[in-house]
Parts: C-alpha cells; sequence; structure tokens
DNA sequence: GCCGCCTTGTGAAAATCTTCACAATATTAG
DNA sequence: CTAATATTGTGAAGATTTTCACAAGGCGGC
C-alpha cells in the first residue's frame, strides 16, 4: 500500500475526524457503519466519507457498509497512530502544563520523554514524573531520547533562541502553538495550533453575517 | 463595501497572517511593502496576497505598494477587529487558564467579561478580576452581558450540559477547544482549536515520509 | 440459485481555489 | 514632459477538491 498521491490538508483532517467518529460508535458497541451514517456525524457528505477512504485503499462492503472496529484500526495506521512517537514539550507554561495534564497523549502513541524550558526557576521542577530541563540540554537530551516530535509552547519572543536548539536535534515535526510562523530546516513538517487565529476567523464570520443583514 | 462572494476559510487565514505581518511591519516602523514581501513572510505567492486583498477592495498603488498602516486597519475592520466582542470563557480549568493568563486578548477587542465553570470548588475562585461562576447562572449573566462569544475550554464529557446553557443564551459564536463536534443551533458560528487533530496530521504527515524512503 | 435491496468505489462533471501573465498606472529620474 | 521602472489588480488558465451519479458487488429472503 505505498501511497504516492498527495493527501490534501483537509482531506487528513477529515480522517481524524472520521477516527473519532469511529471510537464513539466502538464506544457503542455498534458492528458496522455506512458512509451515510458516517457524514451525519461529520460535517461532510456521504461521497466525501468514501472519497476520502479510497484515496488508501477500498475497506468496506458493498451493500452493507464499513466495520467499526476494522476501519478504526486502518484509519490509526494511515495517521501514524499504530507506532509510538516520542515527543519532547518545550515550554513548561499554562499551555504545556495544559497538555501534560490533559494527558491523552500517550494512550494515542504520543509518549512525552522530556520537557524542557529556559525559566531556571521553572528548572527541576517535576511534572508527571519528569524533571524539567534547561533548554540548554535540548540537543543532547532529544538525540539520547530519539525525539522525533517537539511540542513548541512558548511565548513569541522566545521563538529564536529556542528554535537554534531545536534545529541542530534533528527533530522530525512541530506542533508550535507559538502564533508566529518557524522558520524550519528542509524536510521538518510544522503544524500550527492558532487560536488567535480561530477567533479572528470567528469574529470575521460574525461580521460578514452582521454586514448580510 | 457589501461584501456578497463567500470567502474561504484559508483565505480568512491568510487575512489573520498578513495582519500579523503588516503588525510587525508596524513594529519595524516600515512605511510600505509589495505584494512580494507580504509573500516571502508567509507561506504564499504574490499573487495569492494580492488576489486576497482584492476580494475586499483595492488597497495599494500601483509602482509602489500597500501602505502598511493602512492595509493593517483595513484588515483589522475585514476581520472584525475594529470593534470589541464581548466573550465568556466555560471551563476554568488548564486550558482557560492559559487563556486568561495569556491576556493578549482584551487588545486585540475581544473582552472577557465573565468565567463560568460546573465545578463547585472553581466556583468563587478570583480571575483576573473576574469570580468564577457556576454555570447554572450562565443565562442570566450572558444575556446581561450581553456575551455574543463563547470560548468553551471543558472536557468532552461535559460538553452536552455544558451546551444547553449556551444555546439558550443567544450566543453567536463559540471557539471550541473540546475534540468533538458541536451541534449548535442554527446561525451560531463555530470553530475549533483542535491540538489532538493537528498532532495526527503531524503524525500522518511523518508517516507518509516514512514510506516514501 | 436467483432476485431484490443496499451501499460501496469511482469515473466524470462541477465547483472552488491558485497561479499566471499582463495591461493599467503611480512614481521617479532625466 | 517623457521614459524607465515598479508593482498593483484582475481576467483567464490551470490545478485541486468536491459532488454527482451509477455500475459493481455483497447479502438476505425465498
Amino acid at each position: 500500500m505505498s501511497i504516492v498521491r498527495k493527501i490534501s490538508e483537509s482531506a487528513v483532517h477529515r480522517l481524524s475526524l472520521y477516527l473519532r467518529i469511529l471510537e464513539d460508535l466502538e464506544s457503542e458497541q455498534r458492528e458496522t457503519v455506512s458512509s451515510e451514517e458516517m457524514s451525519g456525524r461529520s460535517a461532510t457528505t456521504a461521497a466525501q466519507v468514501r472519497k476520502d477512504l479510497s484515496l488508501f485503499g477500498s475497506f468496506g462492503k458493498r451493500g452493507w457498509g464499513y466495520d467499526v472496529a476494522d476501519l478504526a484500526g486502518r484509519l490509526r495506521k494511515i495517521l501514524g497512530l499504530d507506532r509510538q512517537w516520542r515527543v519532547a514539550l518545550v515550554g513548561a507554561g499554562r499551555i504545556g502544563s495544559a497538555l501534560v495534564e490533559y494527558g491523552g497523549f500517550g494512550e494515542r502513541g504520543y509518549d512525552v520523554v522530556a520537557i524542557f524550558d529556559s525559566d531556571a526557576s521553572k528548572v527541576g521542577e517535576k511534572w508527571g514524573g519528569l524533571r524539567v530541563r534547561d533548554i540548554g540540554e535540548f540537543e543532547e537530551v532529544a538525540s539520547e531520547q530519539s525525539v522525533e516530535i517537539v511540542i513548541l509552547a512558548i511565548p513569541v519572543e522566545a521563538v529564536p533562541s529556542v528554535m537554534e536548539h531545536v534545529d541542530r536535534a534533528g527533530v522530525r515535526g512541530i506542533l508550535n502553538f507559538a502564533p508566529t510562523k518557524l522558520k524550519v530546516p528542509e524536510g521538518v513538517a510544522v503544524k500550527d495550533v492558532n487560536m488567535v487565529m480561530e477567533l479572528e476567523a470567528l469574529s470575521f464570520a460574525l461580521s460578514q453575517e452582521d454586514g448580510e443583514r
């Protein structure tokens, strides 16, 4: 199953969504599901669901639908959730703590193996069994721990100095919470989580309504 | 300037990004900027920048570029940042606290005027000058305070009961941090901030690389 | 074993989004 | 004032994504 086609950002998001729906169905003990029902629980059409899945193979049975557990497993594999990812958290502030507390990451295959901060007063604290380390140790610890993904939960002004450490450590992906566009070496994947942008999209939508009325 | 055309999600995100770039330029005391330079600082092309802006009007001067301050002002207006929005935070947990602490919202026009939680042990705490209230008071307080936007920072399992309160209060927009698709009345806008989905998009991207190699 | 029903998988059409390419035009130099 | 230069605004072309619509199968009933 070697996939060559480029999969769009939105298709990948929908796959995540489908997986979440399937997990709900699993907890409801459902055996099968149709593209029709999947579309009802997401915000798409049945055709979209089938098209998205067909990008990766043929998982359903005609006249019958999809096996919930089987499809969930396949989506997990497609999304890279069938293995463990070694993750470092950089930034032991509020967002970082929300993430560590949330905890759901371990279950989904993301193992937080180290936590860093540049604030000397935070270094040394214990967070869920891990000691907060100085960012200066990043390169060494990250390579020792085979860190592949960094969660970057630091303020914008700290980004340049932190990124120097991160760039040198051969990390493959960054989940970026800082509201700024990261400059990263070729081959490093970045995904942004940006609540300010979403809030702006919201007030844009509301303003548009006002204008139309 | 009545806009009828439907503006795509991605175009709106780019507008936010352009505004952030313009604010950087303002702090660098720059007078003008070309679509070329804007594209260099974002991840788009100059044509894309011009096309996006042209959806709303004609803001530049040929041979000269855009006036930084003027364009920033126009984008703020387009994004609905030229007015105040009355916001309620629902969920006084880690994420909620990260948001309140972050603080940048006030400056951007989002006034957090009330905070709610369903956990009795949190009710009554003081958060940045506001008392955490019981979610049961939501409808009353939200209408009294003319709340338009709700930031929903609660766990998935709390969503159904909380949404009953929110639905009845005539809120217009929701910024949703819970990793679930909200069912909202007609006319209510929802934007999701979902770090799990972004993490999955990241591991998907990394898995794809592996597969190609 | 055959028929009727249901739902997938998928080409083709439609819609949407991005890039191209260039005329229009403001600015500056001579 | 004219020419040279720079950069916008925008139709048209190209690319991508979504929707449509239906043939291809699988399943249950008889």
